[in-house]
DNA sequence: GTAATTCCTCAAGCTTAATTGAGGTCAAGG
DNA sequence: CCTTGACCTCAATTAAGCTTGAGGAATTAC
């Protein structure tokens, strides 16, 4: 046997692969990995090796985080993919789902502090009791009843 | 003289008051003026003792947290504040003007997020160069030249 | 006058999302 | 064979925004 098949060329991923194709830090990698995001196995010599889907995987979280979505809750939705086969389109669909609901309560929330911004800072009424941007409970007027602004979606 | 002014009439206030009226911990406070985002003077005994404009201070702080603005960032702001008299409304406003554009641009770019969720986590297309959603330069294209989503302001 | 609060300072700890470095191993080319 | 370069683990460090605790002083309440 005067050659191994070349592992460049077959369909698992080293580290610093995955990390130059999708623009991470090894150490990223690494840390999202003790995080539970994303799972690798070894080769004899304790190399990780990918799946092609990381590439995936990564890129979704890197999405995720510029939502503004920690870690921890992108863990718990990549855990709703199916482990047992390589997730497909509709998998993927229904994790931006998930999301977007969340996007759309952060960009009302964002557009009503914007649309009482002057209002409230420039007038005296910045107290909790009455300001709709000191109102820390309205929070739950986003889920609640009440008046909906923007996409009620 | 059998009695001095009593302190809790006089319109100063001891950081415990401020930190009950505008629901913050103590910590919070000698933390924010160890950063210089509000100031105050010492009693005789060395304890705080805050003018009334403090309360706007603080409650000014804590919209523009909710905003996502960073603390150094929210003290640059302050300190814009004309600091030989008490800030008036329209130097308040001014503030409120000044994060506005910074809220839109943050609520546009939100919003293209959400409108390529769908689309590209479902897709196959996460790729840096490709992905409206992995484009890490579409940053500049809120302050460049080129199309504008929401808001133009 | 004394007990209960409240306040003071300073240092250390917490969380998130990583990065950096030390010390050592693995793989590939010449 | 031997030198790069990529990889490994583990511990420490970073930054933001605070909180917690220790040890002690000031103020207020009775």
């Amino acid at each position: 046997m005067p050659e191994k098949i070349r592992p460049r060329i077959s369909r698992e991923l080293s580290v610093g692969e995955v990390a130059r194709r999708i623009g991470v830090a090894v150490s990223a990698l690494h840390f999202y990995e003790s995080k539970g995001l994303i799972l690798s196995h070894r080769t004899a010599g304790n190399q990780r090796r990918y799946g092609r889907d990381v590439l995936r995987r990564v890129a979704v979280i890197k999405v995720a985080q510029r939502l503004g979505i920690p870690l921890a809750t992108i863990r718990e939705a990549l855990n709703t993919l199916p482990e047992e086969r390589t997730p497909n389109a509709s998998d993927w669909r229904k994790l931006s789902e998930h999301w977007r609901s969340d996007l759309n309560a952060r960009i009302r929330k964002l557009t009503q502090l914007r649309d009482h911004l002057d209002e409230c800072i420039g007038c005296g009424c910045l107290s909790v009791e009455s300001c709709p941007l000191r109102n820390p409970f309205d929070e739950l007027a986003e889920t609640g009843p009440g008046p909906r602004l923007l996409d009620p979606d």
